[in-house]
DNA sequence: CGCGCGGTTGATAACGGTCAAGACCCGTGG
DNA sequence: CCACGGGTCTTGACCGTTATCAACCGCGCG
C-alpha cells in the first residue's frame, strides 16, 4: 500500500522548487517513481540527461492515440485522464492517474500511443525519453525490472476495473470506485476518511460506464445510506468498512504497489 | 495483423510431436511467441534449458491467484480462460487465450499472479521459468524488449475490452466479441467466415459482463439480422462488414501484433 | 429410458437510460 | 456587492433494456 499523503500542499510546493530542477534525488516523487527501488547510485543516472519536467494546465493533452511514444511519463503533481477513444467520438476514461503514476506504458507494445491523456487539474510532470531509457535499460536490470513491474502493475488495474464495471449496479461501482481511490491515496487506516475527487462528473460517469444522471442517483443513495457525505466534489465521512461489507469483500493489508 | 490458421488440425498435429520436445526452432506458435522477432541464434537459447512443454486437459487449472510466479506460459495449442476472482465467489473471466498468447505476466508486478489460469479445452503449454528468463533477460535485450511489448500488447488489450464493457449494449458487446475473435484469428480478410467458439455460454456471458439469457437472446437477435448464424459454438456466415457497420467502428488494415 | 446439464425461450419486474426541467456553482461584469 | 449567465449537477417522470424467475428443449450418458 502507498503511504505517501496529499494533504501538505505548503510542504509539497517547497519540494517542488527543488524538484522542477530536474534531480530525481530530491524530487518528491520518488518513492512511486520509476527508480522507487533504486540505491542513490542508480537514481543519479535518472536525473537530468533523461528527465524533462513540465508543467501542465487543466485540458492540456499529453499525447494523443497514435502518436510515437517519445517518452514514459511520471507524475509529480496533478491529475492526469486516459481515455480510449474512437474516430466516430465514442470514447471512455479508462484510468486517472496521479502522483508517482507512470503514464504512456501502452505505447510500448508497437511504439505509438494507444490511449489519450489529458490533465484534469493544472501540474506537473517529469518526462523521460523512451529513446534513452530503452539504452539505460539494457545497461541497469534494475530500471528494466522497474518497467515491467510498473507495466504488470497496471495490467492489474486494469482488471480489476473491468471486473468492477462486469455485473455490478451502479452503486457497487461507485462504492469500488471510491475505495480505489482510498487505497491509492493510502488512506485505508489512516485518520482522513475524506476525498477530494479530482474528475467532473462527467469522467467519472465515463469511467464508470454509466450515464451521469445514474451517477448522481448513487451518490444521493449511498449518501442517504450513510456510507459518506458528499458535496460536489468533496466526499467526506467515508465510511469504510460499511463500503466493504457493501461489496462483500475482504482487503488485505498488504496492498504492495510496484 | 496475425496471419497463423487454425483450421488444419492433421497438420498441427505433426507439427507438435516435433515441438513437444522442447525446440523452439521447430515450434509452430513461434511467429508469436516470446521469440517472434529473435534470429535463430537467439531462438536457441530459449530451447531446452529455459522451457518445459506439457499437456494440460479440460478444466485444468494452470495457476491460481496467489501463487508465485514461476513461469511465464506461451499457448501452444489450445484454449485458456484467465479469471479474476474474489474470496467471495465473485468472479469474472478478463480473458481468452489461445495459440502464441503469453499468460502469466499479471505475476511480474509482485511475484505472484492475479488472476486464475484454467484449461478451456486440451492443448499444449510450453512454460518458460521465470527466474531463468530473468537472468537471459538481463543478458539479451531482445528477449527483454519481447517480454516488455507482450505485457503493453495485453494492457491494450484490456483497454479495449474495457471499453466495450463501458455504455455498450449486450448486442454490441457480443458484435465486439466476434469481430475481436476473428481478428485474433487472423481472419478479416480471409474466404473464412466462420469461427468455433472455444468457451461455453457461462464463460462467455462472465468476459462480456451480462447474463446468459441475454447472452442468447442476443446471439439470435444478431442472427436473425443476418449477421451470422448460431449454432451452438459454430458461428457461421459471419457478415463481418455488417458488424463493424453496427459498431460504427473502422478497422486498419495493419492490425500488428506484437 | 430417464436423468442431468447446457442452452433457449417466455413472462415479469427492476434497474438504469433518456428526456426535460430545475437547482446550484462560480466567474464575469455592471 | 449583487445580478447575470453558462455550465455543471441534481431531480423527476417515463420508458426500454436487461436481469430475474421459471419452464422447456435437446443432447449425451449412465
Amino acid at each position: 500500500m502507498r503511504t505517501f499523503q496529499l494533504d501538505r500542499p505548503q510542504v509539497f510546493e517547497r519540494f517542488r522548487a527543488q524538484s522542477i530542477a530536474n534531480s530525481c534525488i530530491n524530487c518528491i516523487s520518488k518513492s512511486t517513481c520509476l527508480n522507487s527501488n533504486l540505491d542513490i547510485h542508480h537514481r543519479e543516472k535518472l536525473t537530468a540527461e533523461y528527465t524533462h519536467k513540465f508543467k501542465v494546465k487543466v485540458g492540456d493533452a499529453i499525447f494523443h492515440n497514435g502518436d510515437p511514444i517519445q517518452s514514459i511519463y511520471n507524475i509529480s503533481k496533478g491529475f492526469l485522464k486516459l481515455e480510449f477513444s474512437l474516430s466516430n467520438g465514442q470514447h471512455q476514461v479508462t484510468r486517472f492517474a496521479s502522483n508517482g503514476d507512470l503514464v504512456g506504458l501502452d505505447g510500448i507494445a508497437d511504439g505509438r500511443h494507444h490511449l489519450d491523456a489529458y490533465a484534469l487539474t493544472d501540474g506537473v510532470i517529469c518526462s523521460v525519453n523512451y529513446g534513452r531509457l530503452q539504452s539505460l535499460i539494457e545497461k541497469d536490470p534494475i530500471i528494466q525490472k522497474s518497467i515491467e513491474r510498473a507495466i504488470s502493475n497496471e495490467l492489474n488495474r486494469a482488471q480489476e476495473h473491468l471486473f468492477s464495471l462486469g455485473s455490478h449496479s451502479v452503486e457497487e461501482k461507485l462504492a469500488y470506485f471510491i475505495l480505489e481511490l482510498l487505497q491509492k491515496e493510502g488512506r485505508f487506516k489512516s485518520e482522513h476518511n475524506s476525498l477530494h475527487l479530482p474528475m467532473n462528473r462527467g469522467d467519472l460517469k465515463s469511467y464508470l460506464g454509466i450515464t451521469v444522471e445514474s451517477l448522481s442517483r448513487a451518490l444521493t443513495k449511498l449518501e442517504g445510506a450513510n456510507f459518506f457525505r458528499v458535496k460536489n466534489r468533496e466526499i467526506n465521512d467515508i465510511d469504510f468498512q460499511k463500503l466493504i461489507e457493501f461489496l462483500d469483500i475482504t482487503i488485505e493489508e498488504s496492498g504492495q504497489a510496484y
